[in-house]
DNA sequence: AATAAACTGTATATGCAATAAACAGTGTAT
DNA sequence: ATACACTGTTTATTGCATATACAGTTTATT
């Protein structure tokens, strides 16, 4: 039936548009593809993504790993199906609203929040474009939330890949933190704290003639409470946010004048 | 000697600082670490990283894959070096430039080309703020393009996590596309224009409102030889500039009124 | 009703991975 | 001369993804 639309797409995210066949033959199935995916997830949110194995997802199941293949093709499938699901969020940006500058704030949140509840979710790499419905669901988001502005679609596109690439390091470098802090880690591991003495004595100022002070007046690997990680990266968003604000003007200049 | 200074340093970390006491005692050692490390990357570079197996690597010095345990404690210190190791590069800041913007675009380039000579480098997790000796030298490089700019060390810093984070993204997905299209997927799987009449199927205008009409026109997935996605992200690039420069103008009107 | 087809979950097996432990040989310090 | 600290290797363990073959189950066809 929907054999003509999937035939370009890799099993998983054929499957995540529900263009996979079943038949009424055999055995009723004792799983489903959501369950399993979920399950997967649960893993993944406790013990990483490195705990989610094809035995440990069907054995939390009280199935054997083989069970799976007869719903998911291979691993990278399933892992394609855990990302798109992680991607299934609710829309954060307020219908009607058409302050840009606030929704797509409001997207950047959103966006790290993925990353923080589901810390594996920057380990999975990005074999294409993202082309699954939960991914598309978050790109029609936050378009809705630029709808108004004065840009082509391609520009709103770039925009799009600015903010969100911009949210993808964000939070995998937060949820990295977290995670290096959930293992045992101190939490001056991640930001460098406990390295500060040992870098003290190793960032020589002729071999780093401008990083050598930053280093000896433990600004590099500060964190004290009122500077945070995510301090930082809101520091970043507003000049990116000003950064397009800019050039809305501009533009606006091109037509007025 | 150095112990006191290595005591909290992960052993890959101490190894790229050579901060590892040898002894003189039995047997002259046949391999080194920087060969580990050099045949390491050329098999990632040729093969991607999940080709980079212990055996794989000794095999192809000429040893078993034990004898790396003698150099390297584990296959996760391996990585680390390997990371280390691409980020030894040239200062692609001219001397004496004071040109912040211009420098802060051929340090972009620079981080990019990285992931670009190297595909595999993403896809190394981050366990904790770049303290390994080349990726500092990185950090010092553009710490001196931006010198002169009237900011405090966090402001910079901010400013630094800011580009590289972006570079780090758009790398991710360059690299990412060069990759899979290696790999033999037709340059169009990438981009998405092989899923173009899938896609258009798929996006209804009652599911993706605001998404619909962008992949109906094509958009999403054009990818037409003047617009490729090295472009989009030179265009989010000069935004995210326009926004340190106005963060800059700001802060002299400070001054000034 | 009988049977073939298409499916189900499982048991078994293969090959590769990281790495621990034990080993035999090799220099150096005593 | 010999004990020690090291070298690279052999062997073994454990866990992984997944191919293959199986026995049982449901439906479609005869």
């Amino acid at each position: 039936m929907d054999d003509h639309i999937k035939i370009n797409f890799p099993p998983g995210v054929a499957i995540s548009w529900g263009l996979e066949k079943q038949s009424n033959r055999g055995p009723k199935r004792e799983l489903n593809i959501d369950q399993i995916v979920e399950a997967a997830i649960a893993i993944a949110d406790k013990e990483g993504i490195s705990s989610v194995s094809m035995n440990r997802v069907a054995s939390s199941l009280g199935f054997t790993s083989m069970s799976l293949y007869r719903y998911i093709p291979s691993k990278d499938d399933l892992l394609i199906l855990m990302q798109d699901a992680a991607c299934d969020i609710p829309n954060p940006i307020p219908e009607g609203d058409t302050d840009w500058r606030e929704n797509l704030r409001k997207f950047y949140e959103a966006t790290i929040g993925v990353y923080i509840k589901h810390p594996w979710f920057g380990d999975i790499p990005i074999t294409s474009i993202p082309i699954t419905p939960n991914n598309l669901q978050m790109i029609d988001y936050v378009l809705g939330g630029i709808r108004e502005l004065p840009l082509n679609d391609h520009e709103k596109m770039s925009i799009i890949l600015l903010i969100s690439n911009y949210a993808r390091g964000a939070g995998e470098i937060m949820s990295d933190a977290n995670q290096a802090i959930q293992a045992g880690a101190s939490p001056g591991t991640f930001s460098g704290v406990d390295f500060s003495n040992a870098l003290q004595e190793l960032v020589t100022s002729d071999r780093f003639p401008n990083l050598h002070s930053l280093v000896a007046k433990g600004v590099y690997t500060d964190d004290n409470k009122d500077n945070d990680v995510g301090d930082d990266f809101e520091f970043g968003l507003e000049r990116i946010l000003d950064g397009i604000e800019r050039y809305l003007k501009l533009k606006e200049q091109k037509f007025d004048g």
